[in-house]
DNA sequence: CAGTAAACGAGACGGTACGTCACGTCTTCAG
DNA sequence: CTGAAGACGTGACGTACCGTCTCGTTTACTG
């Protein structure tokens, strides 16, 4: 007894959401999240509103949904460009010192998130999800989520070194250095530089009180 | 030949200015801050369009202010309350112990960001600063950096009484347990506990290697 | 290379256009004729819209149909059940009193126009023909013609019998009964009863000026 | 306790009044009722769409007070021209030859009718109001019934002047003449020419029977 | 203390976008 | 290989707000 009989996804139209997804990350690298409208969304990708509307319920979830798909995309690329198994494609290095290679990828962080292509709507979706629950969950789950895990690997890893801790909870560790470069991202509450995250990396490790 | 006449400040209405932040702060409680119109706050504070056009140049200076405001006269009303010098209200404590001053103050900070009445303006305020630079700067300058600035002044304190490295750069510092809270409130990476605060000191002040 | 291939009418489904022509009638009299929609008769018929749009080119042509089906399948009842050859049905009496006989014949059709269940989809029909010409025509042609026939034939017996002058155009002399009914019908200028229509009689057969 | 607070009448703008009335005949005239929308008389009056619905409840009723407005303007000017008082403008002539009076105005109905710049937007609100109650009492009432008055003014004065039988309906009488003109216009079952009037005009006054 | 200029409440205006509906065409899949 | 089902591009619907622009009406300063 559907209210409103669900859409039929087999037939749905591959050429239709790539076309949106293309046109949403276009519109919002160009002119911003906010005056992104569906209805130009629609009309750059040549496709009728109704078909959003059918499939998305929010100008969020779209833009969540073409965040998901570029990184998947770009993430494939890469491996494939590499040369490399996809599942090894995000790991964190393990050199077996665990400074350096904490520093190796936060660095690399850095200037990714300086990269105006990928600001804007990563920015864009991150404030959303603060915003609207539904996002926000997706959003955790899918995005954010899957990168701290390979921080708490490294961890975990780093504490049967003996490099960590083994009273140290590998989740709340991470957030040591990982959360203060978000906040100055998000929230431009100061620069971000390699310098800076070496630094936070120091400061995690060995803590503020002397030694 | 003026562009605009600028409005005479002087003749401002205290009235309507009093009753627009309250009708602001009332509408995003209760309906969200997205849903927030200027055509709804007019309304509700019984003011003209145009009264709030003359005044503010968009929805999230207006949210901007009244949550100053608010800020000022619940600070002034605490203060009186304590019936101590409201200079000294935000103070941090310094009772010689930096861990247990760092935690009474932000497990208080954790009460606060779960009052419900609190949490809707800011958290809409935090995701507009993210992507409307002027807000941004605004509320980073007016509500972010004076908080800061008080971790900033006690870890100093603490570098006096070498309770803190010398070398550590207090601004950097106070980062490793501030921000993994805003992380977690505003992202809903994990939940909030006084429990976890504690850990959060207890990190940062002594790091993740072993000593 | 057809343009259209045009539909091979003998495969026509039979059930098909039953059911449609009795959702379209139903949905007029329940909805209106505005608010009846293709997308909503092909729903309740349980067909496909394509097999509205291969058979039919436009909403009022499927009200047409269905109302001159309509109109065929009452005649063959009222026929059948008064035992009589259908051809004869719709005859207008001729007892040898033209007024009488056209007053019972205007009489009956007064009754028939307060039917609800005939006014609504007439109604529609009507109206659909005076601003849509292909309509129009086959409107006039189908219905409104033969109907006309039928008192010219009656005028055309007057006249032989010397009931009517020689010189009256029965096409036009039967209009000052018959349109005066059709106009108060179709533009509410009037009450519709049976004293109306013998009082048109009356003046029609007798004229205006004093004898 | 209103649901809605009416607008503001004294504060409409006369422009926007005049600019849709405009855009509402031209487009009726040159794409035809049904093609035309409000979203083009909107566009086309450089008009915003809130603006139509702020004083009209549909397409009909703008079409409708756009007609009444074009017949007042048009009134006010051919009595302006004539160097004529404008409450005389509208009346039968009264020659004391009543056929001869009836012709002349039928005549020049006929010749009003086949305008195509009048009957466009006079044909799509006849087929409004018979479908639309609301339309269809507002255009009876401003439109038809006027000009009915004064034809059976007309036969009243012929009645004391003895020309027409002291026991006749005026108010049915006319419709002898009159009913079958607008069918003939509206349902398009015969055509209209001057010798069709004339000879409606004689039949209604005399009769069709023998005298 | 009147005169007057600005701020004010109200809300109409030209617009943009919303989310929904139906159009007429095109594609898929079951009988 | 027909025909129901329904996704598609299109475009209008009627609504909500935008930011600007008059309207009178307070309100508070100035002459």
């Amino acid at each position: 007894m559907a209210t409103k009989t669900a859409p039929d996804s087999s037939r749905r139209s591959e050429r239709s959401r790539r076309a949106i997804y293309d046109a949403a990350l276009a519109l919002i690298s160009e002119i911003g999240y906010s005056k992104t409208t569906i209805e130009g969304i629609a009309a750059r990708a040549g496709v009728g509103k109704q078909t959003i509307y059918r499939w998305w319920s929010s100008k969020g979830e779209v833009l969540l949904e073409a965040f998901l798909d570029l990184g998947e995309r770009n993430a494939a690329a890469a491996a494939e460009a590499a040369g490399v198994d996809p599942a090894d494609a995000r790991h964190i290095p393990d050199t077996g010192d665990l400074a350096a290679d904490l520093k190796y990828v936060l660095r690399a962080t850095v200037d990714e998130l300086s990269d105006p292509a990928f600001e804007a709507p990563y920015r864009a979706l991150a404030a959303e999800g603060m915003v609207n629950r539904e996002v926000s969950e997706r959003y955790v789950e899918k995005l954010l989520e899957p990168g701290l895990q390979l921080y708490a690997a490294r961890l975990r890893a780093a504490q049967e070194a003996g490099d960590v801790r083994a009273d140290v909870d590998p989740r709340i560790g991470l957030e040591l250095f990982v959360s203060p470069l978000a906040q100055r991202w998000l929230q431009g509450t100061g620069e971000l530089t390699h310098a800076y995250v070496d630094t936070l990396v120091d400061y995690a490790l060995n803590g503020l009180s002397p030694r």
